[in-house]
RNA sequence: GGGCCGCUAGCUCAAUUGGCAGAGCAGAGGCCUCUUAAGCCUAAGGUUGCGGGUUCGAUUCCCGCGCGGCCCA
């Protein structure tokens, strides 16, 4: 992006200028070393009172992020990747030369710069500047140093401005970062390996979405990008890799809202052996671990409201909470008729190839979820609406599956694994069905993946975590623009 | 897709009923040996998102378009 109006050009002339200066001079230094981080010192000299001098000769390196020149004193504030600190320069210290020159160094510039640790007779931990490099001009000016970069769009188009100025953009990217590999952490901790399936597919399986497509040139061949990992993770599984997790890039050609974004982050995990109700428990100690991991603490606050994380967490069948909100007891066996009145008081408008199941599911996702605001599992979905899990055992039209609503929103999908290949193959063939009446989002069939199960899946409790909306909640952020680094935009 | 709102200096924001487009920060020059968004003085900085229209006169009113936000489907 180049602005080429005079006021640009001219707010970077001086800017410009010195950095010429320095290139025709013998140029930037490739490499600096930094002795210290800047937390790091403020932790080691934290307690130091006003106005004291240490013989500590240290180094440090970072971004010059504000600056204040009070006659033949200067101070500037320097950032690096743990946090601030404050350059003393002493023009009666340093000499003219060496001060004049650090009062050339504009806010933006990256600066290498040596002394002893002391503090300002105010107190403030600061660096006595003895030396110091030019890393590297900024030949732009920072946005507000005080208001930051406000509009949104901005913000994500140009992250680095973002998370040059804005607090708040960096802690998100760390606590994301701490998000991920606590996560990690759990599960290799419960011997799960980490592993990686095709981004690239003939077939987009494992979830009714729509796909992006593309094309393999050398090969002729359209090709989609994956809309879940669900069913390469299960084939390893088949192969005797019976605990592995994926984190993986998701993407679905789906409108862009406050949380969705079409490519976003799922961890998907399969336990062979497992059934749901395990996957329940590990899913409950896994989100109290990742919270305590990003926030210190399982009491966080969402949307100004508190909410706790601690386990266990509430478990409810869907048909339980679908009667409770109706005030009247339904389950599979109500007529249909009476569901079908009982979705329109509830808005939701029945379509002719519902059954019982999908008409549950539907009351359940327009009045119930929004609701809930504890993280509540809700199990027992429909077989209607669950086409690759296992079928309950005591009644064969439910399936072993549940999902964790916290806050009105989905944050993790878990089931025991459908492990009957010709089950499978049916409920392929009904979603074709479906498919073939007009429902586009309906699964395709996976003729491989039934073969891979005809070999023998062990029985397997399988989850899948969507990572961005977990660092929403971590974060306390309500649109998923701000939890991904680079959201996908419209270009300019 | 529909409704509402926004787009003004590099950044953050003003501008009465339609009447010369303003401030703070950043940038330039000057003063200051303890600042913390330092302060003070001086000068500079604009195709008011884009294109039409109404009007003596449009940032302001009308129409279209672009980009974005919020809500709804």
């Amino acid at each position: 992006m180049t602005d080429s109006s005079d006021q640009t050009e001219d707010l970077q002339a001086s800017r410009r200028e010195h950095h010429e200066e320095i290139v025709s001079s013998g140029g930037y230094p490739s490499r600096f070393d930094r002795t210290d981080w800047a937390a790091d010192l403020h932790r080691r000299f934290g307690d130091l009172g006003p106005g004291e001098h240490t013989e500590e000769e240290v180094s440090v390196a970072g971004r010059v992020m504000l600056y204040r020149s009070f006659g033949k004193l200067q101070f500037a504030t320097l950032r690096d990747m743990t946090g601030t600190i404050q350059l003393f320069v002493d023009k009666g210290h340093i000499g003219d030369e060496l001060a004049d020159a650090f009062a050339r160094v504009d806010l933006g510039d990256w600066v290498g710069a040596s002394g002893k640790v002391m503090t300002t007779k105010k107190g403030e931990l600061s660096i006595q500047l003895e030396t110091f490099v030019v890393l590297q001009k900024s030949l732009r000016p920072l946005p507000d140093k005080f208001h930051g970069l406000q509009d949104v769009e901005l913000r994500s188009r140009r992250r680095y401005l973002d998370l040059m100025v804005n607090d708040e953009a960096r802690d998100i990217a760390v606590t994301r970062a701490k998000i991920l590999s606590e996560l990690r952490s759990q599960f290799e901790a419960r011997g799960f390996i980490e592993v990686e399936t095709p981004v690239l597919l003939s077939q987009a399986t494992g979830a009714t979405a729509k796909p992006f497509a593309t094309k393999h040139e050398a090969l002729d061949l359209e090709m989609y990008l994956r809309i879940a990992t669900e069913l390469h993770l299960k084939r390893l599984v088949v192969g005797g890799l019976e605990r592995v997790f994926e984190i993986g890039r998701i993407f679905r050609n789906e409108g862009i809202d406050a949380t969705h974004n079409p490519e976003f982050t799922m961890l998907e995990a399969y336990q062979a052996l497992a059934d749901f109700e395990e996957i329940m428990t590990l899913v409950e100690d896994v989100f109290a671990a990742v919270a305590v991991a990003a926030r210190g603490t399982t009491e966080i606050s969402y949307r100004d409201r508190p909410l706790s994380l601690a386990t266990p967490y509430r478990r409810a069948t869907m048909t339980e909470l679908v009667s409770k909100a109706l005030g009247e007891e339904v389950d599979l066996d109500t007529p249909l008729d009476r569901l079908v009145e009982l979705a329109l008081e509830a808005g939701v408008e029945a379509e002719e190839s519902w059954g019982a199941g999908r008409l549950i599911f539907e009351i359940y996702d327009e009045i119930v979820e929004p609701e809930i605001w504890e993280p509540t599992f809700v199990t027992h979905y429909p077989v209607e609406v669950s086409p690759l899990s296992r079928r309950n055992a005591e009644d064969p039209r439910l399936t072993d599956r549940f999902e964790l609503v916290i806050a009105g929103s989905e944050y993790a999908n878990a089931f025991s694994e459908l492990n009957d290949a010709a089950d499978q193959m049916a409920r392929f063939e009904a979603q074709a069905a479906a498919r073939a009446a007009g429902d586009d989002e309906a699964h395709p069939i996976d003729v491989d993946y039934v073969e891979a199960l005809e070999y023998g899946l062990p029985p397997t409790g399988g989850l899948g975590i969507g990572v961005d909306r977990l660092v929403m909640l971590l974060t306390d952020q309500t649109h998923i623009r701000e939890v991904i680094l680079f959201p996908t935009l419209r270009p300019v």
